[in-house]
DNA sequence: ATAGATTATGGGTAGTTGTGGGTAATTTTA
DNA sequence: TAAAATTACCCACAACTACCCATAATCTAT
């Protein structure tokens, strides 16, 4: 039995080929089977890496972004956005997603590409990315940090 | 399974030929081909771009500006300035859809077009003026922005 | 430990997609 | 009414993508 039903752990390393193609890890692959889901939404993340939704999430993102009124320069701009860089992708028969040449770019990946278990969604990084990022929030937001892991029973 | 029966995300650069063709993404196609529309309704956006509608979604437009009795001055403004830069377009069998001149001169179109999926319907940019639409409205807005991104989840 | 299954990675091929241009029909203009 | 311009429809080709198969590495179970 697995974790969770919906649930996204660890670490993996694998690589993106000249394709640009990277596996989604047979355990991850195994949560969404119940489902019977194949299909992800990929798109640029709040960090400089790549966003792998399962359907399930993200149908529940648009159908909030649904509910805003073009009107609204704000709401134009924020759906803009938020949707602009987000792709439907299924997996091959290797269980392989295609990544778009402009999320590789954005994310900067190479041969080598780390996926991690976000819970609910899946991240896609260059391991020299994630180094640096993860550095530099520590050195800047240490005590926020700390208050973050105080509220939550480690 | 694709992510909604009737939902356009992505971004996608098109050339706009002489002609005043561009390619509607075979993925937007897709989407519609269930409905077996090849027809769609191009008017204004808000911004200063094209905005593209699948039929369907039009005609809820449609139906709900049929309710505004034409007694009042601003319901009869309204529905003028709504339907007046509309018109039907349906796409080649290259699933190229004619844009009409002066559309392409409100929207300042060019040799690239950039076309990206806002959900419900369509847009279609020049490169340029999304810049700095974008910009402008993130200087303004940009707490707004916070506010509504706080909301959702992502 | 070994056989069988699963998983990760690479590459080939047929079909699809994006782009340009040609020609006939239609509309507009003089 | 005839010429000019515009539009609709068709074909061609290059680039790309989806789909398939092959092989190596890893895991599972007896």
């Amino acid at each position: 039995m697995t974790i969770n039903q919906n649930t996204f752990t660890g670490e993996f390393s694998y690589s993106l080929d000249i394709k640009g193609r990277v596996n989604i890890p047979a355990k991850f692959r195994n949560v969404l089977s119940s489902d019977n889901e194949q299909s992800f939404v990929i798109t640029r993340g709040m960090d400089p890496c790549v966003w792998v939704y399962p359907v399930m999430v993200w149908q529940s993102i648009e159908s909030e972004l649904r509910k805003l009124s073009s009107l609204s320069r704000i709401n134009r701009s924020f759906v803009r956005s938020t949707v602009r860089y987000a792709s439907s992708v299924q997996y091959d028969k290797q269980g392989r997603i295609a990544i778009t040449p402009n999320l590789i770019e954005y994310a900067q990946l190479g041969k080598e590409a780390l996926i991690i278990g976000m819970v609910n969604k899946i991240e896609i990084w260059n391991p020299k990315s994630l180094d640096s990022v993860d550095q530099e929030s520590h050195k800047i937001d240490s005590s926020e940090f700390d208050e973050l892991a105080n509220q939550i029973i480690l």
